[in-house]
RNA sequence: GGGCUCUUAGCUCAGCUGGUUCAGAGCACCUGCCUUACAAGCAGGGGGUCACUGGUUCGAACCCAGUAGGGCCCA
């Protein structure tokens, strides 16, 4: 017994088990007879490291296929990461510019050496820690999206959907640093309010005298505008259906339309469209054909198309044009007003829109199948309030911009002649024969081809992740692809639920007609006690391996589950983690009581201990099937509930304490070999969440051989439940628990010697297991209620521990007055709803009988409670 | 501004088709215990007008409408 450690040391078990699974291959598959069962890890940032929301969706997905490797299943968990272009390439410049190397005085290609150099000293840093974890990756088949093959698969599907149609070039709005002379995304601008003004511009209506007034903060736009727009519903502008007004300035004569888009209650209701240079304007203008003229150059001057103020900055022209227009009349008012412009991160500069040359993917066919097979279950999400959501992005689907202007990624396929012309292939010579074909006496040659310059963004690479990590696309009728896909379930967050997951499903659909995956599991952000999303920059995330080190990784993998239903976020406390460290300790222990029996084969098992197995039995199914249940519905956090009070409540607090052997005492064979039976079972089912301890322990239970762990021991199956005994059961703990609460209230200490009267009809078939938790030294029956005694009432049958001496008969009698009282007003409830002749007529049968057997159980409860009054009566008149 | 969603104990959350078990769980809290598996523990206990208002119903945490407040996505 001395040899086993007190508390439990996590880290020699993680070390040692962690390194026998990888050293026996129980991680690694390979397609089988058995059904599959396969999870593609939602690969994470190459240089990156592990975060609290990596812990928590791979703490998911170990969980997930640890369970079905345990169900017999053919367990695949497929690792790898991605190559995040913009987050890469940003690291590779800084890295660059520290060492004094501007990524423009380099190459491509020497810059993407540095960008591989980094790549391979910092990628897999996450993988590696994902294993401290626990994570049962089949690291063998570990992929990259910039390896060769990931990659050109990603370069023939976008040869393909070009040939189909479905890769388009066309003009999109980016966000310009007019400064730095390049576009920023989204992440990169910051708004911020400003003073500004609105000006009232009169422009005429074509043909007539008459005028009609828009309002803008951008009056130098004026020279690009298009097209007035206002809303069909706005009655003061009805008159101006089918007529054209005229650009002050400009002298230009534009069509006046009518689009839902505009707020009638803003300004005049009246909008200037100037599609080149406002994001909401060029989707007017797409959807009523608009002409565009962009009037900016890229430095945010005026340019020729503007027709005035050629080379001065947009700023100057604004005041310049506001007077020029009062000038000549059109301006009709300026008023203050306070609006939110766009910066630049970078530069601070105002961030121009700006039209701009893309490569777009066409996502209405594609969104089809990917949204019907949402819709009709074939894909599920849980929790599956995210189909909202999911379905109205896909019913207002956009074209998909695919292009970067980065290095770090697979470059575009597309070729340019000279004069601009291009075409798309995989290489040049291929591209070359493309333009032989369609140009006649073609004087091309390999040196006069030119090859886009962008690379396509990271999620065209995941978006083929499931298909493409079993090779589907280099070889589609592959055992591998064949065999795995499509995988069971995905598990991510749902903010890339649109980014990854929709895609996904597109591209499943398009390449193996077929679902990529049956379920996705959406996890919540890891936020702090304070709600704040963790991250870096806020310094308001623990390490995790530092967390791991103080709790051990079966501790932390508890903590992140127990407050985490599917779709919530987890507000994360390091208190979480103790208390699955706790938990682990718990399980410790018990096997160290248990380890510490000694035998003795010549003893009879006692009938409690016979009882407590039958019980233990019995309520062990009752929480399989359960947990079952609860992991059928992804309810992990449940189903960790589950097995966390089946071990600690029911297996160590009763079943333990029944069987326990007094002090020294030896146990008989029988009870031991049915309580390590039990605790390898618990094992089972705790070893998809704290898999080290689990084998740990397991380990410690018998001799072992490497097809004898628990890493691949089968799932127990839920056996047949006696409810009568489960009932009856639940009764003795209710006696035993008021027992330990009278000792309680009378300070009696838990072993002073009592005994039990029982007045009523109780089987006795569980005194045995009550005498000895509520330490009794007798339970008998009697007729009467006795005087000079604690009682208590359960399910009809009154009990009483006589205590001499101890009773205060008026602290007793207000005591079961009270009781009397709540009773008879429970009565009166019941029977006011029986009387009522209603709910009589209307309520089911079932609800009636129930109602019928509450007034029973009362009414003896009643009964009781006076007799035990009037028995304190004649005890102390 | 548009769409979706949420509000149940101090905290994080369950609560399925309205009906003893419907007001629950874990943690936290309070009281008493170093009782030889475990103080990382044991035994016991308190705690909620189910956001608010109205409606439907014999009966509402649950269904409907409105109000207040929070969150997410889009603009």
């Amino acid at each position: 017994m001395s040899e086993i450690a007190k508390t439990y040391d996590p880290t020699s078990a993680e070390e040692k088990w962690y390194k026998y699974w990888m050293e026996h291959g129980y991680f690694h598959s390979e397609p089988d007879d058995r059904e599959p069962y396969t999870i593609v890890i939602p690969p994470p940032n190459v240089t990156g490291v592990l975060h609290m929301g990596h812990m928590l969706n791979n703490t998911i997905q170990d969980v997930l296929i640890r369970r079905a490797r345990m169900q017999g299943k053919n367990a695949c968990w497929v690792a790898g990461t991605d190559h995040a272009s913009i987050a890469t390439e940003a690291k590779v410049v800084k890295k660059l510019a520290d060492e004094g190397i501007k990524k423009w005085d380099l190459t491509r290609e020497q810059f993407l050496e540095h960008a591989w150099e980094w790549t391979h000293k910092h990628g897999g840093i996450i993988l590696e820690q994902l294993k401290k974890l626990g994570a049962s990756c089949d690291w063998e088949r570990t992929r990259f999206t910039m390896e060769d093959d990931m990659s050109e698969a990603v370069i023939d599907v976008f040869i393909d959907l070009h040939a189909k149609g479905l890769v388009y070039k066309g003009h999109r709005m980016v966000n310009w640093d007019p400064k730095a002379l390049t576009a920023v995304s989204d992440e990169e601008v910051y708004h911020k309010e400003v003073n500004s003004k609105l000006y009232h511009v009169r422009y005429q209506i074509e043909g007539t005298h008459e005028w009609v007034t828009i309002a803008t903060t951008r009056p130098e736009t004026i020279l690009g505008d298009t097209a007035i727009c206002i809303n069909p519903e706005d009655e003061r502008y009805f008159h101006l259906k089918g007529k054209r007004a005229i650009v002050p300035m400009a002298n230009r004569s534009v069509p006046i339309i009518f689009d839902d888009y505009v707020d009638k209650e803003f300004g005049t209701g009246c909008l200037k469209v100037t599609p080149a240079h406002d994001i909401n304007d060029y989707e007017i203008g797409l959807r009523h054909g608009l002409e565009i003229i962009d009037t900016l150059n890229a430095d945010g001057t005026m340019s020729a198309a503007a027709g005035f103020y050629l080379g001065e900055d947009r700023f100057i022209v604004r005041k310049k044009i506001a007077k020029d227009l009062a000038a000549s009349g059109h301006l009709v008012k300026e008023e203050d007003y306070v609006t939110k412009v766009g910066c630049s991160e970078r530069t601070d500069a105002v961030i121009e829109p700006r039209l701009s040359e893309q490569w777009f993917v066409k996502m209405s066919e594609l969104a089809k199948p990917a949204l019907e097979n949402v819709l009709n279950g074939n894909v599920q999400f849980h929790p599956n309030k995210f189909i909202n959501t999911y379905k109205y992005w896909m019913e207002n689907v956009r074209d998909w911009c695919i292009s970067r202007q980065l290095w770090w990624g697979q470059q575009i396929p597309a070729w340019y002649a000279p004069d601009g012309e291009y075409v798309v292939a995989k290489t040049a010579e291929a591209a070359l024969d493309q333009f032989k074909l369609k140009i006649d006496n073609c004087t091309l040659s390999i040196e006069n081809l030119k090859q886009d310059e962008d690379v396509v963004d990271t999620w065209f690479s995941s978006w083929l992740w499931p298909i493409s990590v079993f090779d589907g696309f280099k070889n589609p009728d592959g055992k591998d692809i064949n065999y795995y896909y499509p995988t069971n379930d995905l598990v991510t967050a749902p903010e890339i639920l649109f980014f990854w997951v929709a895609r996904m499903v597109m591209a499943g659909y398009e390449y193996r007609g077929e679902l990529p995956f049956r379920n996705v599991y959406l996890t919540g952000i890891v936020r702090d006690k304070q709600g704040r999303k963790m991250s870096k920059s806020l310094g308001n995330s623990p390490d995790p391996l530092d967390l791991i080190k103080q709790f051990g990784a079966d501790g932390v993998r508890v903590g992140m589950l127990l407050s985490s239903p599917a779709g919530n976020d987890l507000l994360f406390d390091e208190g979480l983690c103790l208390q699955g460290r706790n938990f682990t300790n718990k399980v410790w222990n018990s096997f160290r009581l248990i380890q510490g029996w000694e035998v003795d084969n010549s003893l009879k098992q006692p009938e409690e201990s016979r009882i407590a197995i039958e019980w233990f039995r019995s309520r062990f199914s009752v929480a399989l099937a359960e947990m079952d249940d609860h992991y059928d519905r992804f309810r992990l956090s449940d189903a960790l509930m589950s097995v966390y009070k089946l071990v600690w409540d029911d297996f160590c607090s009763w079943y333990l304490e029944i069987v326990k052997p007094a002090f020294e005492q030896p146990i008989d064979p029988k009870t031991l070999a049915e309580t390590n039976a039990f605790l390898g079972d618990l094992l089972k089912l705790l070893h998809p969440f704290t898999p080290f301890i689990a084998e740990e322990i397991w380990d410690h239970l018998g001799e072992r051989t490497v097809q004898d762990r628990i890493i691949i021991a089968p799932w127990p199956k839920a056996g047949k439940t006696d409810a009568a005994l489960l009932e009856a059961f639940d009764r003795a703990m209710n006696v035993i628990m008021e027992v330990r609460k009278v000792r309680n209230e009378k300070q009696l200490g838990p072993k002073a010697p009592l005994q039990l009267l029982v007045k009523g009809k109780v089987d006795a078939m569980m005194d045995p297991v009550i005498a000895k938790l509520a330490f009794l030294e007798e339970i008998a029956a009697t007729e009467n209620a006795p005087a000079n005694a604690a009682s208590f009432v359960i399910k009809g049958a009154e009990f009483f521990i006589p205590l001499e001496g101890l009773i205060d008969p008026a602290e007793e009698r207000a005591k079961l007055e009270k009781e009397l009282e709540y009773t008879r007003g429970f009565l009166a409830s019941v029977e006011k709803k029986l009387s009522n002749e209603r709910f009589v007529s209307g309520a089911p049968a079932q609800v009636l009988q129930l109602e019928q057997s509450k007034k029973a159980d009362a009414e003896g409860k009643i009964k009781a409670l006076e007799e035990q009054l009037a028995a304190l009566g004649i005890g102390h008149g």
